[in-house]
This record gives C-alpha cells, structure tokens and sequence, in this order.
DNA sequence: GTCTATATACAGATAGAC
DNA sequence: GTCTATCTGTATATAGAC
C-alpha cells in the first residue's frame, strides 16, 4: 500500500488549507507575536517545514490570514437599495452592523490589525477597506439619494454616515476589544440600537 | 572621590522613576511583547538585574507603566458645571475630548490596553475605569440636569452621552489606532466636529 | 543596590533524507 | 512535498561579586 493519495493536488491544497485554518485560529487567538511557526505547524497536524514551503515566512502567513478573513466579513450591499424607505434600512442596517463586528471573529479581527498595524501597515489597510471604509461608502452613497428625495436634510452625507456607525459601534464595541469582565447585555444593546435610530431620524428630520 | 551620590535615596526614586519612564517609552511605541526588558535596562541607563529588584518581572512592569499612564490623561471636570449652557458644553466637551483621545500617546496607550488585555484583563481594566468609564458618566450626570431644566429632551442620558462620545471618536480615531497612512485632515476634522455638536443639538432638541 | 556573567528555554528559519 | 534534526539568535530570569 502507497503512503501518497490517490489525488495529489487536493492533497496539496488540502494541507495549505489546514495550515491556513490553524494559523487563522492561533493568531485572531493570540495575536502575531504571541503565535509561534511551531504551534502552527503542530495545530495543523503538519512539519514546520511544509508551512514554510507553503507560505515562504511568518509575515506572509499572517498577511494571507487577514485577507482570507477579511474577505469572509462583508455586508450585503442589498440592503441600501434605494427604493427602501429610511427607517427601514436604519433599522436593519444597525442590527446587521452591530451583530457583524461584536461577533468574537470581528472582535478577534479587529484586534490583530490594530496590534499588527503598527509594523505591517498593509494589514491595517486591508482590513480599513475591506471593512469600515466599504460600509461608510455605501451609507452614504444611500443617504445622498434620500437627501435629493427631500425625505432628509443632510448637509453632509458622508458625516451623517459615520455619525451613524461609530455611535452604534460606542461602548459594546469597545467593552468586547478590551476584553473586559462585564460586556453590554443584550437588552440593554437593543435598547442602546433603538435610541440610535429615533436620535438619528430626528436629528436628520426634514422638519 | 566617592562613586555614590549625596543622598542615596534620591538616586533610588531616580533610578526607579528612569526604568518607569524607559519602560513607558517601549511598551507604549513597540507593545507588550515585542518590548524586552534588555531593552528596557539599557534605555534606562541601568542593568537588567537593576529593572527586577524594582518591579519583579515583566508584566509588574507593564501594569506599573499603565497605571501611571491612565493617571495622567484625565479631563477637568470643570467642563460639566451644571451652570453652563449646553451649546458651550458641547463645543468644549467635543474639543477636549478628541484633542485627548487623538493624542500620540492616548493612541498608544489603547492600543497596548487592547493587544495586552487578552492576557492581562487587569490592564484594560484601568483603562477603561479611568478613561471611558469615567468621562460617560460625567457627562451623562450632566445631561441629566439639563433634562431637568427642560432645555433637552433625553429620555435615557447614558445612552445620549455615548451616542455624542463614541460619534466624535469616529474615523479620525480608527484611522490613527490602525495607523493607517492618511489620517484625518484637521479642516475636515473640524468640520465634523461641529457637525456632530449641531447633529446632537437637533437630535435632543427641546422641539 | 547595583553590576557582570550565565542558566535555560524557545523563537524563526534552514539542511538534507526520503 | 514532506519530514526530522539542527543552526543561530534572543528572550526571561537568576547567581554571585562588589
């Protein structure tokens, strides 16, 4: 009996695959630093050699990571469809919005690229525009159009949107990246997402 | 000639505040890990030996670091006094507080509390009781008063205290804490700046 | 208290057999 | 391509002289 499968290409990917999907564990986990070639190769069930034929050297490992995982967390651009009506789209945006980055993943994404931004700047940019800087766009590409249909005033969409986002990012955000005891509750979130949207609509009101 | 100084336990505090002020320098610019404690001794002028006798090992020295950083990076609580009007407030408040929160050095700080509060919760804890935490609810209890007066209609102060904070932290703080290459221009800081003042205004407006 | 020198462990990366 | 064994540097922490 060989040792070799019977397909040797999808055994090929097959064990980049695992790498990549060990290595996304240990460093959304532990960060850069804390994360050793060794772990993982081991947590792949693979020689350290065959990471490093594979991905070349740490930082290009960690860079396929984050743009692996980035690419998995994008919001559906259905949502601002023009023909929805404002409070709508407020509503579903801020609960897709919210559920998308306190997730553990989002958090654990979140937290590497601030980490790592300071010595690999390309991973902060990836993150940057796969993430807040798509969202924003959109927001206020919709906000533009409903601010031509007279159904707000909105002298500058592009704040308006970011108004918008980073108040409903506010302290559940921050609580879960600094991995505090005590996150926010979840009633009490619901309670904080509402407020946001009645503040905005009135804040935005055409009269 | 004798080696040591007059009062040697000047040259103790000196020494000890030298390792402090070394140390804060590393882990603030370079982090947790990636800061040695060689690297700590020699910055300091002393040895290596010299840093254990004061702070025991690495991470009593990080936590020491912190905890002297959180106390100096406190906003007067002059601002609130309940006999100000709300628009002085706000374009105060909105000023300080993204002048602190933008700084160099409120960035780095941050950034270490939220890489290191993985493995050190107590880290971000400091922080966040002597940052967030506090200023909320400061200003809070300060809506709160102005609720009373009827100049705003704020049915829940908390939660309108975060939506005006975490709004103004916005993109000019995640584009610094994320290091990307283009931060946020002063003119358009400004500018949004006092969008969010006349935003929050409308929003709570008393009609 | 402060120094130099050292113990011990583990990191990233590579050599060479199969 | 994949593995085992190894090189080389550097980290935390300590021992012992002064």
């Amino acid at each position: 009996m060989s040792n070799h499968e019977a397909n040797p290409i999808e055994n090929k990917t097959s064990k980049q695959s695992l790498i990549l999907e060990s290595a996304s564990e240990l460093f959304l986990g532990n960060g850069f630093e804390a994360t050793s070639m060794d772990q993982v190769a081991i947590n792949a069930g693979v020689s350290k050699q065959t990471v490093y034929s594979h991905f070349g050297n740490k930082e290009s490992l960690f860079t396929a990571v984050i743009e692996s995982k980035c690419k998995q967390h994008e919001i559906t651009q259905d949502l601002f469809d023009p023909a929805r009506p404002l409070h709508d789209v407020l509503v579903d945006l801020a609960r897709h919005f919210t559920d998308l980055i306190l997730s553990d993943e989002a958090i654990s994404l979140h937290r590497v690229c601030i980490a790592g931004g300071e010595k690999y700047s390309q991973i902060a940019q990836l993150f940057w525009q796969a993430g807040p800087s798509w969202l924003q766009a959109q927001f206020a590409h919709y906000l533009e159009l409903k601010q031509a249909d007279g159904e707000v005033v909105i002298c500058n969409p592009k704040n308006a949107a970011q108004q918008f986002l980073y108040m409903l990012k506010g302290e559940a955000h921050l609580r879960l990246i600094l991995n505090l005891d005590d996150p926010v509750q979840p009633a009490q979130l619901n309670e904080y997402i509402d407020d946001c949207v009645t503040f905005f609509e009135k804040g935005y009101a055409n009269q």
